[in-house]
DNA sequence: GAAAATAGTTGAACAAGTTCAACTTGATGA
DNA sequence: TCATCAAGTTGAACTTGTTCAACTATTTTC
């Protein structure tokens, strides 16, 4: 039963028959990442996307300083991808890391390809998908503008507790841009 | 000839036939907006999307202290879509203004919903899209939390130097997250 | 279970960016 | 064409967040 929660995944964003469903979960093969094991590194070429079926993983980049900083953290239910790799095989900017030991199915590159091919229904699941995504990032940045590190931070913690518990403040830090340090001085004040 | 301009910029996306092309344009209409004008302010519902032809637009929010904060310019050759509105009817939280006068082919809800049925295709048009402006976002958001203002402003002004040059510092602040006079301190030390 | 590495705390000095207010310049419109 | 209104400039005081360094607590690892 692994694929019931990419199942339900699916249907909270298209509407979609049971074949096509059973389809789609054909291609993805579920793996095992230990804590601390890389999907993906900066510089090598994302050839999977990913599910999460259970643990976390932490997606992040590191600047010319030397600084992590987080694109996203995905947990159970979450989708996993460099979408910018992935789409035209260029060398990734990001890495992509397990935050404990996880289980989460994948798919490759030929695998994808063909699945838009043979279930139509597929572009438009991503459609969605991304459309969604696009709004989240939007907002993101906004609150990113408009809010200060404080706001930022008990937004995060109280918008995802579950995946605020697993991380170190600093790997928060990292995902809201801000120092460790500074991090610590806000919570304590709070 | 409006409908060029977008079938060359589609087929800057995916790979499509001209008799697609020609049943997408036919989907959309042209329309003149003048300067200062609003296609969109923040509590209505959107109900068109739409493709600049010539001009510029604004996109922005206005937060609880009154601040405005600029999600994107829109000049020719790109899309303007309030995508949360559109897809889940609800309120919009963007303002869509108009900098000059513009011309922009637009397309309503219903005859979008009707395009993506008619031409399958259509899901793979703004799956690409979404993807690649879900990358561009990414991105950005990265910008913000490793360069410093003065750099965020020299990559606005270099990379999109055509659009810089139609917008006042007031604009350009409110896209770069930061008051108007401290873009005005940072232009006179460079 | 000891040693080593990593995470978190704290303080002082500093840099980046804001706020407010007063002023100058430029655009716009009756 | 004069008056008005919005855009841009500048300075001083202030707030937010950084840096670096020294320290403590907590995990990891052998």
């Amino acid at each position: 039963m692994p694929y019931d929660l990419l199942k339900l995944n699916i249907q909270k964003n298209i509407q979609i028959s049971e074949k096509d469903l059973d389809t789609i979960s054909s291609y993805f093969k579920p793996h095992l990442i230990k804590k601390k094991d890389f999907l993906l590194t900066q510089g090598s070429i994302y050839k999977f996307e990913g599910f999460v079926l259970e643990g976390c993983f932490r997606v992040f980049t590191i600047d010319k300083k030397g600084n992590e900083n987080t694109l996203y953290f995905a947990a159970k239910d979450w989708w996993l991808m460099d979408i910018d790799s992935f789409m035209n095989q260029t060398p990734s900017n990001l890495n992509i890391q397990a935050l404990e030991d996880s289980k989460i199915l994948l798919i490759n590159r030929a695998d994808k390809l063909a699945l838009y091919e043979s279930v139509p229904i597929v572009e438009k699941l991503f459609r969605v998908m991304s459309q969604k995504a696009l709004v989240a990032w939007q907002r993101r940045l906004i609150r990113n503008h408009c809010e200060t590190a404080k706001e930022r931070y008990h937004y995060f913690a109280t918008t995802y507790p579950n995946i605020a518990s697993k991380l170190t403040d600093k790997q928060i830090a990292s995902y809201l841009g801000i120092t460790h340090e500074f991090l610590s001085k806000i919570k304590k004040q709070s």
